[in-house]
DNA sequence: TCTGGGGTCCTAGGACCC
DNA sequence: TCTGGGGTCCTAGGACCC
């Protein structure tokens, strides 16, 4: 199984440590007695190896499918509108074939005329491998009905607790008790035209759009818990500046630049009995240009940070977020301000450069800290075989 | 002792405008 | 006795996703 960030929490597990009944989204140390005596083998998270398996996967998607609009790190959407449909098994068969035999990556495939539907199918194919090969293609009536029919209420994308209480005490207990809902009714039961879409969805009536991979995010947030508590004022500043400098080369990826930059500090009074209480504090700075330059980002969050800081706190988390987010060719400048001195831009390409290259980290600015005695956890991660040489696999 | 991180979308309510 | 109508924009909070 998989932990996430700081080896909190268990975020995956294969078939046979559900069986242990680990259950998904528990704390690591609850669970630490099953896994030792059962000898559950436990990695902490490593994207660079995830993010890395996830391109070639979505890469070779490419390859045979002009539109892919990747949802996640694991799940993608791709756009068969012009495929004729007694083609549609067939190359979904092929599509999961050529993923494991050029990545080693198994899928499932779920194929429907709504986004919606397709989640349900795909549910399906991978939950039942042996009958369905991992492919299910939901075409005439029958086919969803028996689809939606065995997919309860809670496992609908879009559903999430709350709703699905709610639509318990409707009697609504599967998708296609939903689907057979009223829309004025789900306006003013479901989430008003969340509810509706859903609905609709479920009909075949396609209401979530392919959204065009091109789009910029409206906010950029960069938050961790420490790996371990920070109690001064230096070393929150410094985390808080590392932060920001991660969100401001996230920030320079998408080729934006933001004007709001928000800290938040989250901390444990130190002679508190109380049992895991935490307080948080706030603060937000408004830029007078917008910007993606790692200096100015971080300078404004540090100084942030400071203002945050109360001392005799004990500090177990913060955050950087960044939004008022603006394409960096359209920034609007000050009139009152000195434009930013041209070198600085290109400083930046020269740092993203560098670090995306060689590996990440390799030029940081000083302000971030050396010894980082509050980066995270992660006490088990394996080896970043695909994007680091000094971690490749050994044959021998 | 110990429970993650990063997003999006929608709604209600308040402030404000003419 | 009695006080309009029609908007926009912003923010906080909730729900949801992986």
């Amino acid at each position: 199984m998989v932990l996430s960030n700081n080896d909190g929490c268990i975020v995956s597990r294969t078939d046979e440590a559900k069986a242990l009944g680990i259950r998904m989204a528990g704390p690591y140390y609850q669970n630490k007695k099953e896994i030792l005596e059962n000898e559950v083998a436990v990695f902490s998270s490593n994207y660079h190896l995830y993010g890395d398996m996830s391109n070639r996967v979505m890469n070779t998607l490419r390859v045979y499918c002009p539109y892919v609009e990747v949802y996640s790190v694991d799940e993608c959407f791709l756009d068969l509108t012009e495929m004729p449909s007694d083609q549609l098994y067939e190359y979904a068969l092929f599509m999961k074939a050529i993923t494991e035999q050029w990545t080693g990556i198994p899928v499932s495939v779920g194929v429907a005329s709504t986004k919606t539907l397709s989640k349900v199918a795909n549910r399906l194919a991978k939950k039942d491998k042996q009958g369905t090969q991992g492919v299910l293609v939901l075409q005439d009536s029958q086919q969803i009905y028996d689809a939606l029919t065995r997919t309860k209420v809670e496992d609908i994308w879009g559903v999430g607790m709350a709703g699905a209480q709610k639509l318990h005490l409707f009697n609504i207990h599967n998708a296609w008790d939903l689907r057979n809902m009223r829309e004025d009714w789900a306006r003013t039961h479901l989430g008003g035209v969340v509810g509706v879409r859903l609905i609709k969805e479920l009909n075949g009536i396609p209401c979530i759009d392919m959204k065009d991979q091109r789009t910029r995010k409206k906010m950029i947030a960069t938050t961790r818990m420490f790996g371990k508590p920070v109690y001064t004022g230096s070393e929150l500043r410094e985390a808080v500046s590392a932060y920001a400098a991660r969100a401001a080369e996230k920030l320079r990826r998408q080729q934006s630049a933001a004007r709001c930059i928000r800290v938040f500090v989250v901390y444990n009074d130190r002679h508190s009995y109380e049992r895991y209480q935490p307080g948080s504090r706030s603060a937000h700075a408004q830029l007078p240009t917008a910007t993606s330059l790692t200096q100015v980002i971080a300078a404004e969050a540090a100084r942030l940070a400071e203002c945050l800081y109360t001392d005799g706190k004990k500090y177990i988390k913060a955050g950087v977020i960044l939004s008022d987010i603006v394409p960096c060719e359209s920034v609007q400048y000050n009139l009152f301000e000195e434009p930013e001195p041209p070198n600085w831009r290109e400083l930046m390409r020269v740092i993203d450069n560098v670090n995306s290259s060689m590996q990440s980290d390799m030029l940081t600015f000083a302000s971030a800290g050396i010894k980082k005695n509050w980066k995270m956890r992660q006490e088990m991660r394996s080896k970043r075989f695909t994007t680091r040489w000094d971690e490749l696999c050994i044959v021998r």
